[in-house]
DNA sequence: ATGGCCGGTGGAACCGGA
C-alpha cells in the first residue's frame, strides 16, 4: 500500500499539476493540505473518475485538508478533538480497509509565525505560536489515544517543523523561526517518544533532503529547502515499511507547490 | 528567509504562507 502526503496549496492552483502527479505515481492513499477550499467546491469529480474515494474537511480561502484513497474509507473523523473553539480546518482521519486496516491521519499543523520574543530571548508562548505548541500538545492526546487501539496508523502531513540542523540547507537562517525553534522540535520529539517511527529518517540517513522550497529568492534552483512533510508511523504500521521517497522532481515541474509530495510503501 | 513569489479574495490591494 503506497500512501503519500502532499501540501498542494491551493487545489484550484494544483488542478492540473495535482491529477498528472497521481497518475505518474499511483499511490494508493493521499493526504493533501492547504486545499484552499470549501468542500462544496472541491473538485471530487475529477478524483473519482481517476478511481479515488475523496473525503475532505475544508474551510474558505485558508487550511483545509482531504484523503484520497483507491481503497474504501470508513470512519472519518474531521477536526482535531481537544478543542471546540478551533475552527480551522488542518486534521481528517480514516480508516483505510485494505488486505490490512491503516488508519490514515492526514494533518496541517499551524505554521507558528510570527514570533515574539521576550527580553530574556525566550519565545512568548502566545499569539500564533502559542496556537501551534497547543495544537502539538492536542494532537499528541491524539496520538496517544489511537495508539491503545493498536492498530496501524499513519500520521502524514505538512507539519510545519524542521527536525534536526540537517534537514535545513541554511539552518542558522532558522534559529529564530517557529518551524525551528527549540519548543517546536522538543513537541516534535515528544510525539515521536510516543512510539511512533519518522518512516523517512527511517530508511534515508543522508543530510540535504528537503520536501519544500519557498517561491522566492530562487529557492529551488539554488536548493535552499527544508523538510517539513513528515510520515510518523506507529509500531504496528513502521513493522510493515519497506520504502520511503520524497518526489523532489515534482518542484521542477509546471506550476508546480512549494512543497513536494512524500510517499511511503508498507507492506499490507 | 530573500533582490527576485504565490494563492485566494474580490474586483484593488491585502492577508497568509514558510
Amino acid at each position: 500500500m503506497k500512501i503519500a502526503t502532499f501540501n498542494i496549496n491551493g487545489i484550484k492552483a494544483r488542478i492540473e499539476a495535482l491529477p498528472a502527479w497521481l497518475a505518474q505515481a499511483n499511490p494508493d492513499v493521499v493526504c493533501l493540505q492547504e486545499i484552499k477550499s470549501q468542500d462544496k467546491d472541491f473538485p471530487r469529480e475529477l478524483f473519482e473518475s481517476m478511481g479515488y474515494a475523496v473525503e475532505t474537511h475544508g474551510q474558505k480561502s485558508f487550511n483545509g485538508v482531504a484523503i484520497l484513497s483507491k481503497l474504501p474509507l470508513e470512519d472519518v473523523v474531521r477536526g482535531l478533538p481537544g478543542d471546540e473553539a478551533d475552527e480551522q480546518a488542518r486534521w481528517i482521519e480514516a480508516k483505510v480497509v485494505g488486505k490490512t486496516a491503516v488508519r490514515v491521519c492526514g494533518l496541517y499543523l499551524p505554521n507558528g509565525n510570527p514570533v515574539e520574543f521576550a527580553a530574556d530571548g525566550q519565545p512568548v508562548i502566545a499569539g500564533k505560536y502559542g496556537y501551534k505548541l497547543a495544537w502539538m500538545a492536542r494532537m499528541r492526546a491524539r496520538v496517544a489515544d489511537l495508539l491503545t487501539s493498536e492498530e496501524a496508523l499513519v500520521f502524514c502531513g505538512d507539519y510545519n517543523v524542521i527536525p534536526q540542523a540537517e534537514d535545513a540547507a541554511k539552518p542558522e537562517v532558522w534559529a529564530r523561526d517557529a518551524l525551528y525553534l527549540p519548543q517546536s522540535r522538543e513537541a516534535f520529539r515528544r510525539l515521536l517518544n510516543l512510539g511512533l517511527t519518522e518512516a523517512f529518517r527511517a530508511r534515508n540517513p543522508a543530510p540535504g533532503q528537503y520536501t519544500f522550497w519557498d517561491y522566492q529568492a530562487g529557492a529551488w534552483e539554488r536548493n535552499n529547502g527544508i523538510r517539513i512533510d513528515h510520515l510518523l508511523l506507529s509500531p504496528q504500521a513502521a513493522d510493515l515499511l519497506t520504502d520511503c521517497q520524497i518526489d523532489k522532481a515534482v518542484r521542477g515541474g509546471d506550476k508546480p507547490s512549494d512543497h513536494v509530495p512524500v510517499w511511503i510503501e508498507l507492506d499490507a
